[in-house]
DNA sequence: GCAGAACAGAAGAGTATGTTCCGTCTTTCC
DNA sequence: GGAAAGACGGAACATACTCTTCTGTTCTGC
């Protein structure tokens, strides 16, 4: 099988490592921005000097990062360009897409903790213009709330990315739920969807205060 | 007069200091829960001396902020419930004063920095019913979507108080622009409300990458 | 005029965290 | 078969941060 690399060997349990690390830090920092270096040496089962091998810095570790994130923003955005069906379906998928990624977590939530580089920049006007370009499509179709912008886009996002609940899947799954929420008043004419997944309950939300 | 206290004299100027410090600690901590003290003491104007003389540590501040963010919450939520007026408006009356207010910022963001009091249990089991009664009138009333639940709204409150934007006053206004789309959502039959406030701008986004 | 409340801010003490470094193990090349 | 080198774990180091205490000073109220 092409895929199955040698499961031994210094060389194979260096590219593990890669992933393990990279997973790891993404999950340490989503949950915690300012997490120290060493909890993510910990998540990732490795020593801290597995992460000093690859790379310099902590900021360069957060930097390559907020590059992944953005990178996959672009991704999503593109699909969705790509997507010609129904155009309301097409930018609620969109919605959905970037809420789901949680790219906001790597990216906002990670500025000021490292020195922006030149591609960022380059991906940061590409993503931007992504979005120019589907707040047009969606709005010449006409089935978005009139005087909702651009902008407001990103900061429903970002709202939604402040959910953290418990597990990660659940986050994900209660982000879905006030996405609907919000989409369902941003379509025009407004809808009323089925909001997914079931409601928070008490104790979840009573079990962060210990 | 009987509210006039004297400008002058060291009874004055600590009287003044109660509440310079109480708002500067506010205001601090709202920004950025972790803050040191010192950035409290710098902001009210005072030294460091004139904290620890009034509160014997950072935890008894915090209790303290917490306290008093309850104890406001709950008054919202009192005067809620006396509201008999239209049960919609009465609804969403509350939900725009306790995210006016920001409660959310002073009690749950402060969450695990302080060791709960007996009074602060008191006061949350009380704020709890209030929302339970605030909820089971709206209810009776048919006047919100089915499906929803009461910890749906805290959750709400919270996403809502991550919107940190510039100022304090423009970051209410926007926090009004997104409350009024998810109510107009939450209202049954939804309904369709004039956005409060200009939308976000791309400068204002941009600028907190600095 | 003076006793003392109130204060500003420097100094102290302890903690947290990014980074380096050393000893070890495994692989791979001769 | 042996040894050089890559990769690693984690202790050790240096440092920056921050809560709290303490000293010297100012100004009020009597």
């Amino acid at each position: 099988m092409a895929e199955t690399a040698p499961m031994s060997g210094r060389k194979a349990q260096a590219a593990r490592n890669d992933k393990l690390i990279l997973e790891a830090a993404r999950a340490v920092f989503v949950a915690d921005p300012s997490a120290p270096i060493a909890a993510v040496a910990e998540r990732a089962g490795v020593g801290i000097s597995a992460l000093y091998r690859r790379y310099p810095s902590k900021e360069d570790l957060l930097r390559k990062l907020a590059s992944d994130g953005l990178r996959l923003y672009i991704s999503v955005a593109e699909a969705a360009l790509a997507d010609e069906g129904d155009p309301w379906e097409s930018f609620a998928r969109f919605m959905h897409g970037i809420v789901d990624a949680d790219t906001n977590a790597i990216t906002r939530n990670l500025a000021g903790m490292f020195k922006p580089d030149e591609g960022l920049y380059q991906d940061a006007m590409r993503a931007y213009e992504l979005n120019v370009r589907i707040m047009e499509r969606t709005r010449a179709a006409e089935v978005i709330r009139p005087g909702v912008e651009i902008a407001d886009l990103a900061l429903i996002a970002e709202q939604l990315s402040a959910i953290k609940l418990g597990d990660e899947e659940r986050s994900r799954e209660l982000r879905r739920r006030y996405l609907t929420l919000i989409l369902d008043s941003l379509r025009n004419p407004p809808a009323t969807s089925p909001l997914p997944g079931p409601a928070p309950t008490d104790e979840e939300l009573s079990r962060r205060w210990g």
